[in-house]
DNA sequence: CAGGATGTTGGGTC
DNA sequence: CGACCCAACATCCT
């Protein structure tokens, strides 16, 4: 599930429940603590107070007023839920962090994610700093520029959390649908005209999306389509086309994307 | 039972 | 070095 759009959504999560909180205490998986253990983890974060959650990419920042922070990757199942203290615990409640007026869950089935602790600022780097510019905060010009310095097909470069932050599989599919761009469009030949379209449609359907905290499986959108039995382009009524780009599974309207 | 799922990483290859 | 491909990770569903 968590891509840009949701990790927006978790972050505003995060805000309405954890700003300006006091953490009481904090119950994890050893597995989930990529970079520390559960008992680390406790002692930097216990009495600190969460500030503004920050999102990076498809990376959620919890930062602390001592200058620690949390980090968390959703992986592909993760999600962030609060809770009861005296609620049952779900099978896939991997980290509890115990506020006093409730608790903040991060929950995933596959355990594709996970935590980790920033003590300082070199730790964020280590995690984050290999990320290339946020997708939704990139400028026109500047994805010209990454694109004209790029080589290979669109698709390949747009995952790429080193090229731009934060879009995924479904996002990208829909960005290419709305920019009329194919998927296997080999970056370097891409015109002016193009970059423009992809820079609105990125655009278009980030807006949209953060709104919904997901891609809307909405009318006219190939989020939509895809999910159907024979998918159809929402705009030509042509079949989608299907195949594996970027490894992963892809649609596409041959006849209004080139 | 096999294969796939909204993600990332590490290995091998050209 | 840059880009591609694949397998692996863990779990559930069709």
């Amino acid at each position: 599930m968590p891509e840009l759009p949701d990790v927006e959504g978790f972050r505003r999560f995060f805000d309405d429940h954890a700003h300006g909180k006091t953490i009481a205490h904090l119950k994890a998986e050893g597995e989930i603590v990529r970079n520390s253990s559960p008992q680390g983890l406790g002692r930097s974060l216990k009495g600190a107070r969460f500030q503004t959650g920050r999102r990076y990419g498809k990376w959620l920042i919890c930062p602390t007023d001592r200058g620690s922070a949390l980090l968390l990757h959703f992986g592909m199942t993760g999600e962030l839920v609060w809770a009861g203290s005296s609620d049952d615990l779900h099978p896939h409640d991997r980290l509890t962090i115990e506020l006093y007026d409730g608790e903040l869950r991060y929950r995933a089935m596959r355990k594709l994610g996970g935590a980790w602790l920033k003590r300082d600022w070199e730790t964020l780097e280590e995690v984050v700093g290999t990320l290339g510019p946020d997708a939704d905060h990139v400028s026109a010009d500047e994805l010209a520029e990454l694109l004209g310095r790029r080589r290979g097909g669109l698709k390949s470069a747009l995952m790429d959390q080193s090229f731009v932050a934060g879009l995924g599989n479904l996002t990208v599919d829909e960005i290419l649908w709305h920019a009329r761009l194919a998927p296997q469009r080999s970056t370097r030949e891409l015109e002016d005209v193009d970059v423009t379209r992809l820079y609105e449609a990125i655009d278009g359907v980030l807006r949209d999306s953060k709104k919904a905290a997901r891609v809307p499986a909405k009318e006219g959108w190939i989020t939509k389509a895809r999910a159907e039995d024979a998918p159809q382009c929402p705009r030509c009524g042509k079949r989608l086309s299907r195949d594996r780009i970027a490894g992963r599974t892809t649609f596409w309207c041959s006849s209004c994307q080139s």
